[in-house]
DNA sequence: GTCTATATTTTGATAGAC
DNA sequence: GTCTATCAAAATATAGAC
């Protein structure tokens, strides 16, 4: 392995992230190591000094996002406070972290779509570490009384889904809005709110089923 | 364009078949036309004479899929009702589509994340025929009084989106189930009951603020 | 660390016989 | 409609000079 400077190398990082961008927009087999090194306005021998093949890039890449996904909700979670709150909060940060890296929600799509073909063990704990903490949010909750009985890994793609669907199909309803002008703009901000209230009405409508108009299938 | 018979041309079905599955597991880019022709066991030549080119395949998989997509909702909502009862034949026809055809939700998703690269103009009508059912369910449902402002792509996407990622990420959760053994597995129906209830719930709640425990907004 | 030139393989696509 | 043989381009990867 090359030098590994604390610094940001500045070939090296202008690799990751030239890379980064090329395996959001088209996924890794329609990644060209060539396309990102002219991107990056590096050579494309140096791709293969610093990272020895295409798929160690995108291992690079895929490592350092979910490992900072990892971290935020856990810090989210260390935050304390009521389970709503916690929810909430577990909420933002996910959100917060496809707003900060635009192409993590593509790569994160992509990734599952693939089966996980390139999530080696590493990537695979980070992952567990994700769902630990809200299992843990969850279960405060129905302790507490405030939420009812759910499938933590039902409430993950629930919450999940949508926020990176709103990144990475951003292009797609850019062509359907301008053929349908009277359908505003959906913000990030609109869609982290519907996912706060949808998910918190819904656990919330499953602790208590007189609460809502009709319950589907009461507690016999 | 070759024969076009009535009756499903055995290797021209089996290549869409296989394509099916090839493009729905690895993507457009990650599709091969050897593998593809392999599996349908069926020359590679055979499928340049049907389809033309790769590409043309991918449409016509894509043209086929969209369009059962659209007629399944509008006859969800040509079956009338009350709105409530609507959304959840719409929800319910979008996650019947995807369980019919196991291909759907990783293509879909798949087209999504490239930006709609092969979305032509035929097929974007499919998807804004879908758009214009739920924008009338929803419609419906404020004039009735029974669900508060909504923005369609957003309710749209919190609807779809979980949908697409249940089936396109069994792969994935398998791995994580099988490293997490306390999870139980998720079935569809507990997806889809969650996603009609979160839905409605969230639409409910905007129609009556304080219906809600707390009210993340009031009207002032 | 950086670059040029090139090797090697894969892959989409076709010509032409049957 | 079907198959064999093959082409041409693209793409990953490396050797070796500086």
């Amino acid at each position: 392995m090359p030098t590994r400077s604390p610094v940001a190398d500045s070939t090296r990082a202008r690799l990751l992230t030239a890379a980064s961008a090329e395996f959001s927009a088209r996924g890794f087999d329609g990644a060209k190591v060539d396309r990102i090194a002219a991107t990056a306005r590096v050579n494309k021998a140096m791709l293969y000094y610093h990272f020895r093949s295409k798929a160690g890039l995108y291992h690079e890449i895929l490592r350092e996002l979910f490992d900072s996904l990892a971290v935020a909700v856990e810090t989210a979670r260390a935050g304390g406070g009521e389970p709503e709150e916690q929810l909430r909060r577990y909420i933002r940060a996910i959100a917060a972290r496809a707003a900060e890296r635009p192409d993590f929600p593509g790569i994160w799509l992509r990734e599952l779509a693939d089966g996980g073909r390139h999530l080696d063990p590493g990537v695979m704990l980070m992952l567990k570490r994700v769902l630990a903490v809200l299992t843990g949010i969850l279960g405060d909750g129905q302790r507490a009384g405030v939420f009812g009985e759910a499938h933590p890994l039902v409430i993950q793609i629930s919450i999940v889904s949508p926020l990176l669907f709103l990144s990475a199909t951003a292009a797609v309803r850019e062509r359907v809005s301008a053929a349908v002008p009277q359908l505003t703009h959906v913000t990030r901000e609109m869609a982290v709110a519907h996912v706060e209230s949808a998910t918190l009405a819904a656990l919330r409508a499953s602790a208590r089923p007189t609460d809502a108009r009709r319950s589907q299938r009461g507690r016999s």
